[in-house]
DNA sequence: TGCGATTAAATCGTATGCGAATTAATTATC
DNA sequence: GATAATTAATTCGCATACGATTTAATCGCA
């Protein structure tokens, strides 16, 4: 077996659509002062109540190391809170201020304008995520695989 | 239309699951000092004999303010040559050097082993890349749509 | 209860991506 | 043939990602 070149990679068809898709996104969230990974941060507040800096990253699949400098910026943009915990003070509970509350209407359209431009069915959009959610679940398992040994 | 959780998104699942198989590459990669961007520069030259930053740029669809440091840091790990075109002095030819060739024969185990990291018949790999890439498609044309009017 | 181990965030350094501006070379047009 | 417009690459600034380390708080257990 010899390489392959880019385009006929599936890895870099995923890298390549991923970052086409937060162009497409850009002109969208400009308006709202977001960017792309910011949008995902909200997005995930919208849905859950005041979660810790932990539960974000389990909803977006990214660490403290990342989301604690974004989280900053959100909320120097006035779009969150920062408190810690009284009952352990070692977690950062996240509340949305109503500036981010209110967000949420702005960005109400968005789901519907990408899925427009996908020209995808609803079903189609539905199998294509859940096909490629199960690939990432696949990868995310094999990289643990050598801690459990011994 | 209310807005979405990252979990129920479309892009969010190609957001996630390109970063999950960067870190599946991650220990493959390592051992050759690539990281996965520089391992896609690398798949590129394999493939097409010196070409400019711009023909790179084609097929990693990647402009030369991203490329442009990254061929610098290659060059500097010795795996290739930059120089400028002599029958055009604005274009820069990228040449592997003998260490980025025998490169190629290193890494000649990774497509497979990701591959049997995806759990997925080859068909399937394939039906998934195409689609993947026909929806990248779709959105780097509607990037475009307001350049032409008028 | 005290103290080592664990946990949650934050910090730091490095490597992308990309918008915007710059530089240098070529082309177009008159 | 001079100059304006275009083109290829580079540079710069900013915003992620992430490995590694640090700090602070809590837990586990003798």
């Amino acid at each position: 077996m010899t390489t392959l070149a880019p385009h006929d990679m599936l890895c870099f068809a995923l890298y390549s659509a991923a970052h086409a898709m937060q162009q497409a996104y850009k002109p969208l969230l400009d308006p709202l002062d977001l960017t792309y990974p910011q949008f995902l941060l909200m997005s995930t507040l919208w849905h859950k109540e005041a979660p810790t800096v932990s539960e974000i990253g389990e909803e977006v699949h990214l660490e403290s190391n990342t989301l604690s400098p974004m989280l900053k910026k959100l909320e120097a943009k006035g779009f969150l809170t920062r408190q810690r915990d009284p009952s352990d003070e070692r977690q950062v509970r996240i509340h949305l201020t109503e500036a981010g509350r209110e967000l949420q209407s702005a960005a109400s359209d968005i789901a519907a304008c990408i899925f427009a431009q996908s020209c995808l069915t609803e079903n189609q959009a539905i199998a294509l995520r859940d096909e490629v959610n199960a690939l990432r679940a696949r990868f995310k398992s094999d990289e643990n695989r050598s801690d459990t040994k011994s």
